[in-house]
DNA sequence: TGAGTGACCTACTTTTTGGTAAGTTATTTT
DNA sequence: AAAATAACTTACCAAAAAGTAGGTCACTCA
């Protein structure tokens, strides 16, 4: 068992993971990994699904861990931007990893999102 | 949008996850990774934390995703093995990449989970 | 013979999660 | 001047997830 910070972790995975559970943690993570910098209705438009209440509540957390870092471009009318930190990018592996994973079993399906990559939106 | 087997992904990633995100999904397929062959008692001693209901839960929907096979040894005392299959050792770099991202992070907050392995039950 | 073990299942309840829809402030666009 | 956009927040509620505690069946061990 390791403790760190009042919480408890059966081992080092389970650790890891406290980090990246989450509905919407992974793919807000590898949308910032291929975009880079996103502003938060870029997240709206570009995560189907995603409600507002999740976004915020996800970012933050994202940003409480120091993942991603949220920069405020301008205050009066309020403009922001989300990147990846440079402890955020150490998770590129397994956006990666992820990402090749999926295509690769889909392709095996039958499906080829590489080349149909157009089609989806 | 991906749609398979009724299904909708927005990205191969979000497939991906599919398969495993689900309380001690992750955490029981890297046991089986480390261990190779379990037992339900095992994970049940192994896991803390995991109630036999999410447990045998967790185990069906991996088995029904060809993660992991489960061998009935005996009938009349039943006794069971689990195990990964090949599929689900095509996860491998996940188990891996997750198991050195956190014991790397530990580190830097001054817990050597390596050399202190020996401590933690 | 009675207790314990292994591999579960089930009903019930609580907790957590996530959806919905509306509201806010300040600006830019039409 | 009205509508739209950006970046959020908030309250309320339904649904889903997970905990609890019990039960089963068939051994095996003391």
């Amino acid at each position: 068992m390791i403790q760190l910070n009042d919480k408890k972790y059966t081992c080092p995975i389970d650790f890891s993971l406290s980090f990246i559970d989450g509905k919407w943690k992974i793919l807000i993570l590898s949308h910032l990994h291929y975009c880079s910098n996103r502003s938060y209705s870029d997240f709206c438009n570009n995560l189907p699904g995603v409600s507002e209440k999740m976004l915020s509540q996800q970012l933050k957390e994202l940003e409480r861990d120091k993942l991603i870092i949220k920069t405020i471009l301008s205050k009066k009318p309020y403009r922001v931007e989300y990147a990846l930190t440079e402890f955020g990018k150490t998770l590129t592996p397994l956006y990666q990893f992820l990402s090749d994973w999926g295509i690769q079993y889909l392709k095996q399906n039958g499906i080829d999102y590489i080349k149909d990559q157009h089609l989806y939106k």
